[in-house]
DNA sequence: ACCTAAGCGAGACGGTACGTCAGGTCTTTCG
DNA sequence: CGAAAGACCTGACGTACCGTCTCGCTTAGGT
């Protein structure tokens, strides 16, 4: 018995018998979940009129993503991810600011509200914590240390530097602002914190006489 | 007629006529609910099973608290808060690596999970959220301004530091890893961290001259 | 944790804690699920449809009758059965005949179908048949062997009768034309089949010489 | 375009193009709706498994027979009905006797379920219904038919005997006892039926003078 | 000592959504 | 063209919690 789920359409010229899938509906599922997500929140969204909505059926929700979770992760990832690549600027400021500043700008639209409740499942739901990981995190970080390597090798950065901990410096802030909302996520917001987490990175960073140890 | 819920109990000497509170079930209530959602996240955990478990009914519950978060930040709160005050050790790096040291080692323990849950159900419930920033991060930032304030005075840091800012910098990473659970979370990871916040920070930071703008 | 389902109700004076059951709830379900029944027949009688009609909701409908079969056994017999007494004639065959009379009428009524649909659930549920059994055919043959006591008494049947099989004789075929439904129900057919089994069962029935054995 | 289903198979030879029905699939679906109908019951028995067990699917069975009921008639009675013939022995009441014990065994055997589930399913189904009568119980009345006429015949059975009078009461309690299983279905139950039947049908009954009329 | 007024456990209730399953239909590819 | 595979929509299933609602009992202060 062939087991869907997980399941990055077979490819269109998949020679199998039966029904093709219909990509028409499973897009409309998508589209319905994050419409309804960004419209009523995590809890609000129930499968059944993501089902509705999307003019399908919920056995046929069920059939390709097994859970709430797992459908969010999937219409958000297809959709958000194409629109963060990293620039080349010749400047690791400018590539981080710029970057971060794209990031904010998905954050502050409807797409935040949905990265938003993937985190918040992500504590509910290690399957999708996993997914947060291995489909958000990773191939994010793997792309922004390419820029990295670009300012090692302009002499911007320290050879040794650590660059897990850089980024959780760099992007923590805007996960922070954007979960907890007690501050706005602006622009302006980015450029300190890179000129902080930089500043403080750079090499020969002349630590100030007066800070006490 | 008199409206519970929001309800610092009413003190004992109170002359209200009718059965008084049982306090002691308001605690089992409590309990139940961070057992609970220590055992099985903001989603598992259902009034049914808190009341269940408190030997408590429906109906009290919801007399006392309108809703699951409301119940939580309520039960958390009280609770974790008074563990995490801020040292004075007449350093400014030194009372934020204490007192982060602190936080790092609540959130490796089972509170982490709590305190993670409440961030998720927040972004399932304004509520929820409005309490979280009210209830556990301003009060702690008051507390942690008074440390800042000393630092200023002692000419630590420039009189005009932003002082949300700071604090973003210096926590969001640990909630950051709290909830992403990429990376684990070490007092080393805090004491980087005050590093390079405060040497960014820190009055005449003398920026590397070859970090480009 | 007590166990609800097979409930006569517990008596109205009960001292129960807890919101005293709903008769009229309660009613209400049985009057819908005999109305559907006639209308729709057993199979086009869903849970659902019931709880819908009856203003009450499936959670209230299972919490009482476990299925289909032990909804509808209950909503039957309850209405049905104290219409078949057996009249005390002082003619075991006038006795039948009357009894059976009735017992047609309800066959030839929308009664009929839920008799029919019983004994059809009966073929797919074992629990349901064992409730046809002992709460509709036991008790109904419990009054007829009081009949069939004074029948002996007045010497109108031999004191040896197989009484279950007396049973079996004269009401099968009312069973088999309401089921097969291959030929009208009619009083008629009533006094044919009494006089057929009384003739043969009275006390010297002397067996037609030409019949060969 | 050809019709499907009412289906006598068009013959080998039919000139049709295309690839011929498969005529080993069909009774794969026939012998797979027994099996599961005398496992399972007729609730019990779904389209989806006699397409699976038989290695069909369900759009070839559902092509053939429109509904499940027609499916199990025309399962069942093929099979079955060749092997209850009557025989011609002599004696009316011999002759009964020995085809009614055939039905008995047959109803104590797995196709009793059979049976009992067609007989609930008519139910449930007006087109079972017609099914059962038109294809079980009417060929078996036709051929009885000869062996009461040959009874006629030989003086034994009053010309104007009635037939469905005389069949229903002969058979009813089979079929009841089939139903509801309050009691065993035996050879000697038959031979008692018989007696008691045509013992009351006779010519010349000699009604018992104590019995009141 | 009795009343009045809550607090409280129990648990029935009308709902809503869950995730599953079967019914039928439709659309492919293969033989 | 028939039959397999299997995707699809519709709709009922039985369950779990929701939040509300009686109940009857308890526990006080006020009379």
């Amino acid at each position: 018995m062939p087991v869907p789920i997980a399941h990055p359409s077979p490819g269109p010229d998949s020679k199998m018998p039966g029904r093709p899938r219909c990509e028409q509906t499973c897009e409309a599922i998508r589209a319905a979940a994050m419409d309804i997500l960004t419209e009523k929140g995590f809890l609000g969204l129930t499968m059944e009129e993501v089902a509705t909505r999307a003019g399908a059926s919920k056995a046929t929700v069920y059939r390709w993503w097994s859970s709430k979770g797992e459908l969010l992760v999937d219409a958000f990832f297809t959709r958000v991810a194409p629109q963060l690549g990293f620039p080349d600027t010749g400047s690791v400021r400018r590539d981080f600011v710029d970057q971060m500043k794209l990031v904010v700008a998905q954050m502050k639209g409807p797409n935040g509200k949905v990265l938003a409740a993937l985190i918040a499942g992500a504590q509910m739901d290690e399957g999708l914590a996993e997914a947060v990981r291995k489909r958000w995190l990773a191939p994010r970080r793997a792309e922004g240390k390419k820029t990295i390597a670009r300012a090692i090798a302009r002499g911007e950065l320290p050879a040794h530097a650590d660059v897990e901990f850089l980024f959780d410096m760099l992007y923590s802030p805007l996960y922070f602002r954007l979960l907890v909302r007690h501050q706005p996520l602006t622009d302006e917001f980015v450029e300190r914190i890179v000129d902080t987490v930089l500043g403080g990175l750079a090499p020969m960073p002349a630590r100030s006489p007066r800070l006490k140890q």
